[in-house]
DNA sequence: GCCTTTACTTTTAACGTTCAAACGACCGTC
DNA sequence: GACGGTCGTTTGAACGTTAAAAGTAAAGGC
């Protein structure tokens, strides 16, 4: 392995000299860097980044926790999410290290650990959860830290993040639903206590209401869980109403999912009986037919503003809301 | 941030009897061994790891590049391998590092940079094409790596795998599907080009044959790509025939479910009128009505074996093929 | 012509760990 | 009582890099 040493003798230099030109190429004159430079792509040097990140004690690593959900649930654009935070990190000569932990307080311990034995600079957290304990331990411990996702529920968000925007996603896809000519919209959600779910839901409230359509409780669903067994049991109830509903802004893919499962079962055709649409746009949306309209985020953006705030100082904001787009396919225009 | 020096102070040792106590324990007298112990919880010390892996030439992080597909297409189950991989490398003290690639040998600078400049100590590979130029290079460089998937249509494996053994799969839906009656069981493929494929396709042939059940070209459909459509098409063709079939395996999922989506078209029942089968055992699995019965490769069991070939030395052998089980559900076996 | 400044380069000393060799104490041997 | 061996511990050096200080030479000011 070639070391600044080696390159050094080779361009007849001190060794600082060359680690200038990698890190300082203005404290060169011209022609000592050229000759650097030179000796550097001649012997192929590459420096060794385990010296360096001893000396400086930056590892340009950020870590990130592989979630692992319950029951064999599986998280479906998470490959595209991890995508974007690699190039993202990439852009800035960082990489990302990929760890398990269990979840809640029980995790921090292995937080704690690649942090204190310099594995990982800081932590892009995801998954966040309604009064996440993550956020307010890593602050507590002065771990650098940034989160995608809001902490809800809580009085002050405990350190920096970049969220997507779910009401402004549902309401637009209530606008949508408008535009096509539905009147009655319903609601599939999570249970009460999500504050992901309570922020969506008020969405798609607010935009009812703008546009004078109805927006009570029995048009909102909560569901137990993600599946589409209870998206089928929501939407039946949705249909089964007095007046039923001719369009459905289900909170995830899964549940609009079960949705049109129950729309088939009915006989009922999405996008022309009765309108759909998802949240996520994950691999599921394309696989139907028709396929389903869908609120995607935007990863790129995302990955780019978590590792952004990852770095800056407090001086800049902490925190980002950033607007997802409605892709629209046939569960809710068909043709 | 608590050194060794400071512990050896705090235990009236010498730095390296600190040292030996984590590294060589065996060496160190009862009691001292018990009073250097007692200092590292009490200050709570940590190694830093970017010293020992300068001195040792270790970093104990294994590369994985994270794999981008062509037009918007994801991978399916990979949360649940890069879960499985990142357990795997915990269980001997290393962690995976991401990054992003051009494919084919144009992104070999990128393995070559990050091997260099100690990133990482090797590389697990996956997503091998046919004729991956990835694997010879990565030998001709002599930098470490263990293969998930075997390089198809060379003479030589260059260098450790492990692979699941597609064609045994697939004989073993063949199987499944006999023992369920039917007797008249298509084949729905990618390229002929695609290494892979004409492994699945062996295995399919072979159960036939032993079976006494009919194996002919006209049972097979070579689809240009991964879609949907492709396996809609495929399908048609699959029951225009002459002769109908009565059972499908496909070899994807998503094949597997563009089957399923002409079934219904025509009116026919997936899993009584005609059973279907896909691979991998995808989320997509389970969003339809039946759910797909599909073969799932033992990501765990593939995991550790990578992790493991990436280690050991020589001597012991460096292929490993491992079997993949069938999960029944409601597309090949009603009720 | 002397002093100051600027521009560039080198020297010195770390960063926190582990390897290899040296050391000292104790034991048993002849 | 000198000798070799074993055990447990310490010493010294090195891994490859960068920060900070020191050095040198040329240029600029008066």
């Amino acid at each position: 392995m070639v070391t600044l040493k080696q390159v050094a003798a080779h361009a007849e230099v001190s060794v600082q000299t060359v680690s200038n030109a990698l890190n300082a190429p203005y404290r060169l004159r011209a022609d000592t860097l050229q000759r650097v430079t030179r000796s550097i792509e001649l012997l192929n040097y590459r420096p060794n980044r385990n010296a360096r990140s001893l000396r400086t004690s930056a590892v340009e690593l950020v870590g990130y926790c592989v979630p692992s959900w319950p029951n064999g649930r599986s998280h479906l654009v998470m490959d595209v999410f991890l995508h974007a935070l690699c190039t993202a990190a990439e852009s800035t000569g960082r990489h990302i290290l990929l760890f398990t932990a269990p979840a809640g307080l029980d995790g921090m311990s292995v937080y704690d650990d690649l942090h204190a034995r310099r594995l990982v600079d800081g932590f892009v957290l995801s998954q966040t959860q309604t009064h996440d304990p993550r956020h307010g331990w890593l602050k507590e411990q002065e771990i650098p830290f940034v989160s995608f996702g809001r902490v809800w529920k809580e009085t002050t968000q405990p350190g920096p993040w970049v969220d997507v925007d779910g009401a402004a996603g549902c309401a637009t896809a209530v606008r949508h639903l408008h535009e096509t000519g539905r009147r009655r919209i319903g609601f599939i959600s999570w249970p009460r206590t999500s504050g992901l779910a309570g922020n969506r839901l008020g969405g798609w409230r607010k935009a009812c209401r703008e546009l004078g359509l109805p927006a009570t409780a029995q048009l909102t669903v909560h569901c137990k869980e993600d599946s589409i067994e209870e998206g089928v049991r929501a939407t039946a109830r949705l249909l089964d109403a007095d007046q039923p509903v001719d369009g459905i802004v289900a909170i995830s893919d899964v549940l609009a999912l079960g949705a049109l499962r129950e729309l088939n079962r009915r006989g009922l055709r999405p996008g022309v009986d009765v309108a759909v649409t998802g949240f996520d746009d994950s691999p599921l949306a394309t696989v139907v037919s028709p396929a389903l309209t869908s609120i995607r985020q935007p990863m790129d953006e995302i990955a780019t503003e978590l590792l952004d705030l990852l770095t800056s100082s407090t001086p800049a904001p902490t925190e980002r809301l950033l607007q997802p787009h409605l892709v629209i396919r046939g569960s809710s225009a068909p043709g």
